[in-house]
DNA sequence: TACTATTTAATTTTT
DNA sequence: TTAAATAGTA
């Protein structure tokens, strides 16, 4: 056996961690230090060397894209497709076990995935109907309490309301939510975790099965398991099975979603034969760029300790820009921009991060004037748009009559005369008898309901039969096809102004377009439709839109995470905006914080900008904060500023002040400084956003409030300050 | 039922 | 500021 392919290019720590003997490991891969080879190269070991079956194997990651790419580079490395090697998340593969052993996890045959959006329309239609106060009892606080108990796998009687009235009626709700759910045969994201994790516990043959099959557990993005998932990995493991896990303590960044580090830590004393294996040596920054974020992240406690090196150049330092205020910042980021793609480089090739998506609008403002391509990451995706569930939900209905949820969301749309009166009525019925809506509906219709009304119920529920019906034996892309042609939205979109219909009709033809390209897995006891809407829920098309014109990328430094760009921005780095105001209170969520910082800095492979505002406007307010603290936690070493720090003075009490003196005409001294309100006979009121230059040759640029950005030589602008 | 006015709240996000 | 959700009006 030639190994060659397999172990050339590694360095010594990912050859120790490729051929590790079979017992568990736990990898901890720095930023960049080549974590998705070793776990790629560890798959091809198994099954080259160690003569591992390919089905042996059972691979998890957080994202569908990491999970397509994984196999991707396990397949060209072993130069062969391995379909029977189970990659996936941890949903799509729970979500394959819960359809293999839907009797055993007490699901009905076609049960439904609903995302978040569905499930706060459940929670809202819950608290309507329970006349619950839902200004009291905000959604979207019941959303993430059942949430947080799923993710530490607890069931609403595993919870008690300590005396307290307000955790009872969470618990209460929570009880609710799930009979709402287990009625309509729809599962959650976490309802998924758990089922399956109540699968195995509960079903010792079921889970000895997947521990025989399953001996290799390979785990990316450790570090962001949560409760369920790390059980459901141990229930998993057992005492044979060999878990090969890959995280960074350094970059968990969702603990506010679930992810526990502690995780990490545990590992060790859950599998006392583990070994560790450290991947330090960065193939991406330059030795400034990882200085930088080693002692930025030094200064947070609990770490397992690790510190990223390169055998690289020193590199460009990092370039501290002080902005006067949000606007100035996008304005110096576009200019470096504008320079960059000047220079003959790609735009795709720059990104600008910011903590918040808020502070994206002034940067797409600063581009578009610029006349510089961009996207902008983490939009709405391709499934979730608002179209594509109506026609989605016409289509659950086409397979299961009792989704009261996809019922709700189309019975009127378009509207067809059934309106909010109906609809209660409907609902009332099914409180009564514990029914689905459409049985509700069936017997409303026939007795309790104005002829109008009966008539256009009895018409829908017609035409959901008709659809089904019709249907029956086609392809699934022509099935969709139809079904969006009988449901009425196409004409209620061509109805609509604008571009927007428009779009939303090409929206839908491309969902018939997925379907005609959508492979289900022949395996599972799916119909083609079923497997359809589960693809839709669990994967929201971020793979959908494709070829992208070169162009600069805007994102939050969450969705970097994985990313590496030649030439990075850090924007908004403020105390109060970075780390968040809502995070500093408490030490966790800081060193959090800072874990994103380092997520940040890390993702520059040449160049790093970092810039704040001293006066930002925020929620229409004008706000002075300081730099962000982790600025002055990169040693000075490694920073040039590019424009020293100015201190902005509060705005005088009474915004026009009387007395406004005329500017020295000789240079930049006595009263001119950044953020000084002045005024010009032509241009009007503005901002000094920045000054240059000395004496005669001095000159200001001022954002005026009517006429834009302006440079001004000082001498003749003749300014008058306010 | 559709459009308009008012209110409210405002990290991060994958599945 | 602004976007979204709700309440009120034609």
């Amino acid at each position: 056996m030639d190994v060659t392919p397999i172990l050339q290019d590694l360095n010594d720590a990912q050859r120790q961690a490729v051929t590790a003997p079979l017992e568990p490991l736990l990898v901890i891969a720095g930023a960049g230090s080549g974590k998705t080879r070793v776990l790629t190269h560890r798959a091809a070991w198994l099954i080259d060397v160690e003569g591992v079956p390919p089905q042996g194997l059972l691979a998890v990651t957080f994202t569908n894209k990491a999970a397509a790419e994984m196999r991707g580079r396990i397949e060209s490395l072993l130069e062969m497709p391995v379909r029977h090697l189970w990659i996936g998340t941890f949903h799509g593969l729970a979500h394959r076990l819960l359809r293999r052993h839907w009797q055993d996890a007490k699901l009905p045959q076609n049960f439904q995935i609903i995302d978040s959006d569905d499930q706060q329309r459940i929670i809202k239609r819950m608290l309507r109907s329970l006349e619950v106060d839902d200004s009291r009892w905000v959604p979207r606080e019941i959303q993430y309490f059942i949430n947080a108990q799923k993710d530490e796998g607890l069931r609403p009687q595993h919870l008690h309301d300590e005396g307290d009235p307000n955790r009872r009626q969470f618990i209460s709700l929570y009880q609710t939510y799930q009979e709402t759910c287990d009625r309509g045969g729809l599962v959650d994201f976490a309802e998924l975790l758990l089922r399956a994790h109540e699968l195995w516990r509960d079903n010792p043959d079921i889970l000895a099965h997947y521990q025989r099959r399953f001996r290799h557990l390979l785990v990316d993005e450790f570090q962001d398991t949560n409760a369920i998932q790390y059980a459901w990995l141990r229930l998993l493991a057992g005492e044979q099975g060999v878990p090969f896990v890959v995280g960074d303590d350094d970059q968990s960044i969702y603990r506010w979603r679930g992810a526990r580090v502690e995780h990490i830590y545990r590992f060790q004393k859950d599998f006392p034969s583990a070994g560790v294996v450290k991947l330090e040596q960065n193939y991406r920054s330059t030795a400034t760029i990882l200085n930088a974020a080693n002692a930025v992240i030094a200064n947070n406690g609990s770490r397992m300790g690790k510190n990223l090196w390169t055998e690289g150049a020193e590199g460009e330092p990092i370039r501290v820009y002080s902005a006067y205020n949000e606007r100035d910042e996008a304005d110096f980021i576009v200019g470096r921009l504008r320079d960059w793609s000047d220079q003959g480089n790609a735009r795709a090739d720059a990104a600008v991060l910011y903590r918040s998506n808020a502070q994206s609008r002034v940067l797409e403002e600063g581009l578009i004037n610029a006349g510089l391509p961009y996207r902008v990451y983490g939009g709405l995706r391709f499934f979730e748009r608002a179209e594509i569930k109506d026609a989605l939900a016409y289509l659950r209905l086409t397979s299961n009559r009792d989704d009261d949820n996809a019922f709700e969301r189309v019975v009127n749309k378009p509207t067809r005369g059934i309106g909010a009166r109906t609809v209660e009525a409907m609902r009332d019925y099914a409180r009564a008898n514990s029914c689905s809506l459409w049985r509700a509906a069936g017997a409303v219709a026939s007795d309790g309901l104005s002829g109008r009304a009966s008539a256009s119920v009895v018409a829908f529920l017609n035409l959901i039969e008709r659809a089904a019906r019709d249907t029956e034996n086609l392809d699934l892309h022509e099935k969709v096809d139809h079904v969006i042609q009988m449901s009425g939205l196409i004409d209620l979109f061509r109805k609509e102004k604008g571009e927007q219909g428009a779009t939303r009709i090409e929206n839908l033809e491309e969902l018939v377009s997925a379907a005609r390209s959508f492979e289900g897995d022949p395996a599972d006891e799916m119909s083609p439709l079923d497997a359809f809407l589960a693809h839709a829920a669990l994967e929201s098309g971020e793979g959908q839109a494709d070829a992208w014109e070169d162009c600069v990328q805007l994102m939050t430094m969450h969705s970097a995470k994985g990313l590496e760009f030649p030439l990075v921005f850090l924007c908004g780095m403020e105390d109060g905006l970075f780390p968040h105001q809502r995070s500093v209170a408490d030490a966790n969520g800081l060193e959090e914080e800072r874990r994103l910082c380092y997520v940040g800095i890390t993702r520059a492979k040449q160049t790093l900008y970092i810039s704040y505002a001293e006066q930002r406007r925020l929620h229409g307010m004008d706000r002075l904060s300081p730099p962000s603290r982790f600025i002055a936690e990169i040693p000075a070493d490694y920073v040039e500023e590019i424009r020293p720090r100015v201190q902005v003075s509060r705005p005088v009490q009474p915004r026009r002040s009387s007395r406004s003196s005329s500017l020295p005409s000789n240079g930049t001294e006595a009263g001119v400084h950044l953020g000084q309100r002045v005024r010009h006979q032509k241009f009007g009121e503005g901002v000094i956003l920045n000054c240059e230059g000395q004496g005669a040759h001095a000159r200001v640029e001022v954002n005026f409030e009517s006429s834009g950005t302006k440079w001004l030589v000082l001498s003749y602008a003749n300014l008058d300050l306010m």
